[in-house]
DNA sequence: AGTCAAGCTTTCGTATACAAGACTTGAGTT
DNA sequence: AACTCAAGTCTTGTATACGAAAGCTTGACT
């Protein structure tokens, strides 16, 4: 299966979308967009298609394409379905994980805790990263790996400023300790329980930052 | 949020490709489509990116687009993620569910109850389906709810078939009955197990029956 | 008879043209 | 002065046209 054009128009817009290029709300030009990417409209619009079927844009018929905006409500749900996807990949993954697996999430650990103690709390993003993929692929389930992967992305923005909030950093580290611990002693419930709580804090943080927001206001 | 043209056609073919209309594997004519649609192939394209976005159709650049065949191991996956999908619903539902909503799930079940008796499948399949529909609803995450009754309608061509299988629509019948129960009890973690089993089941008697056709040949 | 190549046909991908709905702006009225 | 309505402009949605690539057919050569 090969890529399009309309694929990496599609690609690149939901880069931009997630990375923050285009506000949410933004109405999206097609003439404009299609002269940027050197195309006419149609190509410009079958992209416009994927996006909307990704949930990213929402299509108002004669009226344009706008950015979606995400809610407070359904961005906390979004969180909840994270906690609980990553649980099950944690669940599967403590049955079927291999030794050299195993050792990969050490290793990822390992790099983890160096960043925690150098303060880098950047690189201790990507590791956490690294680490969290690792078990969506052990959970042996192509298909939750990609369901897991994609929420994943589509919540990375929201996830971002998280590790700077007091004293995370340290706690998500030895969470990661337990839950290889869970993983290598095959204890499904156990891993599962330990990602939901580890992953929905996200949420909660998020909570918390959003209440801030709002009483500021 | 209003329905454009495309989004129909969209809708119509993939309920199409669903109801097995077309057989994986097939080309899907442009020009073909277009004309039994009535309009050119432009609207018609623009829909094939999102049947494609939604994984139904697979576009070979150059090509065309064929109907997406989905293995024997990527179905098995569907359903493990199925179970557990439906088994976070339940988890969150024995938190949130409210009175009206149990008394929803019971009249669910005594129809359920009464096609069993009659030995009406059909009946006792459009029943069981509200039953899990509730429960997707009652896990108060509208994204979750969402996601769920999404991947069961993917899986609907798979599940059709299993009712009919020796006792299962009696089995079926008083798993439903402990779900409620360990609903009205409010024991998520409970429940989340036996809506896994519940659910899990259909992958595996699709294994015994996938098994069933590959010795047959 | 089989194989390979060249031309032809078909179909895809994209640009462009056109029609219709929505927004804007300006004048007129209350 | 504010509101309404209408004409004009802009943008979207769809049809059509055109270039290019893949596959098929046919014919020649081994």
């Amino acid at each position: 299966m090969s890529r399009s054009r309309s694929d990496l128009i599609a690609e690149t817009l939901e880069d931009e979308i997630l990375r923050g290029r285009f506000a949410p709300g933004t109405r999206l030009d097609e003439t404009r967009l299609a002269e940027e990417h050197g195309v006419s409209r149609t190509p410009l619009r079958e992209a416009f298609q994927k996006l909307a079927a990704a949930g990213l844009i929402e299509q108002q018929p004669r009226r344009g394409v706008f950015v979606r905006e995400v809610g407070a409500v359904e961005l906390l749900e979004m969180f909840e379905v994270m906690a609980e996807t990553e649980a099950s990949c944690g669940r599967l993954a403590a049955l079927r994980i291999s030794e050299s697996a195993l050792a990969d999430l050490d290793a990822a650990n390992a790099r983890c805790r160096e960043a925690l103690e150098a303060g880098q709390s950047d690189a201790y993003y990507r590791e956490n990263e690294v680490f969290h993929h690792l078990i969506y692929a052990q959970s042996g389930n192509r298909f939750l790996a990609a369901e897991a992967a994609r929420l994943h992305r589509r919540l990375k923005p929201f996830r971002r400023t998280q590790l700077h909030l007091r004293g995370r950093m340290a706690q998500s580290m030895s969470e990661h300790l337990e839950i290889v611990e869970a993983l290598r002693a095959g204890e499904a419930d156990r891993c599962a329980a330990l990602l939901r709580a580890h992953v929905a804090v996200q949420g909660e943080k998020f909570h918390h930052l959003m209440a801030g927001l709002r009483a500021a206001e």
